[in-house]
DNA sequence: AGTCGACTCGCCCTCTGCTGGTTAAAG
DNA sequence: ACTTTAACCAGCAGAGGGCGAGTCGACT
């Protein structure tokens, strides 16, 4: 470390030494500086001088009511991403979005080949490995890996009048989005190589199409005799 | 020494969407 | 009875939002 001046070098080298004589009189924690031991003072009493005029929050310092407001209010972004259209409130948000380009995942499984962009993706991944299931169904007691696992259970399982999608193509309802995916993929997707139908001629390049289609020849009496009008379904 | 704002690291959260196993109905 | 198929479902990863807290430069 190297600064321009004295007092910061002298502090900064506060920060190695062990004398934190700033101590905290409610949890014994100690702190190198009195500023510090005040901060973490108002964490116990609950003081937050610096509070928010648009809305309830309030905090210990202002530098965290400025982020706030910019997070909720002012919306001011001042990191723009030079590929795309992200922009973000803090540079961490910014290294961490950047990756989503490089496809840098720094953060490596000991147990398995995978690798995360950030902390919390190799941290949520680990529960994978011991089987951990931390979130439970507060009705039926089932239990998830992911809360947002358990959020949808709930919501599909014991909501009341849930939503579910209609697939603009058909009049399928789906009771997941995602699920809805799945089905314009299988059923509505273009198809370059038409499919025939296996009772007749018609081909179809959407595989919705052909399955209507051949719902036409289910009450049709497919056998005919050739020597008279006799016809049969089977 | 105290204060302030900028910067940084870290933690936790939600929303989103794909994947593959299961199930039930239709063929 | 058997096979096929599409919706249902949980698992799991990608991406981004929000905040707590420590450090440092600049200023008083």
């Amino acid at each position: 470390f190297t600064s321009l001046r004295i007092s910061s070098l002298n502090r900064h080298v506060k920060t190695h030494s062990d004398d934190k004589r700033h101590v905290c009189h409610l949890c014994l924690k100690a702190f190198h500086t009195a500023t510090l031991l005040h901060n973490h003072v108002n964490v116990h009493t609950g003081t937050r001088p610096y509070k928010c005029s648009d809305c309830d929050m309030a905090f210990v310092t202002s530098g965290e009511l400025l982020r706030h407001r910019r997070y909720k209010h002012t919306l001011e972004k001042l990191f723009r991403c030079s590929v795309c259209k992200y922009s973000s409130v803090e540079a961490s948000k910014m290294k961490r979005h950047i990756r989503s380009h490089t496809g840098e995942r720094p953060y490596a499984c000991y147990l398995c080949s995978y690798a995360g962009k950030d902390a919390y993706k190799l941290k949520r991944h680990m529960v994978t490995h011991s089987g951990e299931k931390p979130y439970e169904c507060c009705v039926c007691q089932a239990k998830f890996t992911q809360s947002g696992t358990m959020k949808i259970h709930m919501l599909q399982k014991h909501g009341e009048n849930v939503p579910k999608y209609q697939c603009a193509h058909c009049s399928t309802f789906i009771t997941r989005k995602t699920d809805l995916g799945v089905h314009l993929r299988n059923l509505h997707s273009y198809m370059a190589e038409a499919i025939k139908c296996s009772y007749c001629e018609a081909a179809f390049h959407e595989r919705y199409a052909l399955i209507q289609h051949k719902t036409t020849h289910r009450n049709e009496k497919r056998f005919k005799c050739d020597q008279c009008s006799y016809a049969c379904k089977q």
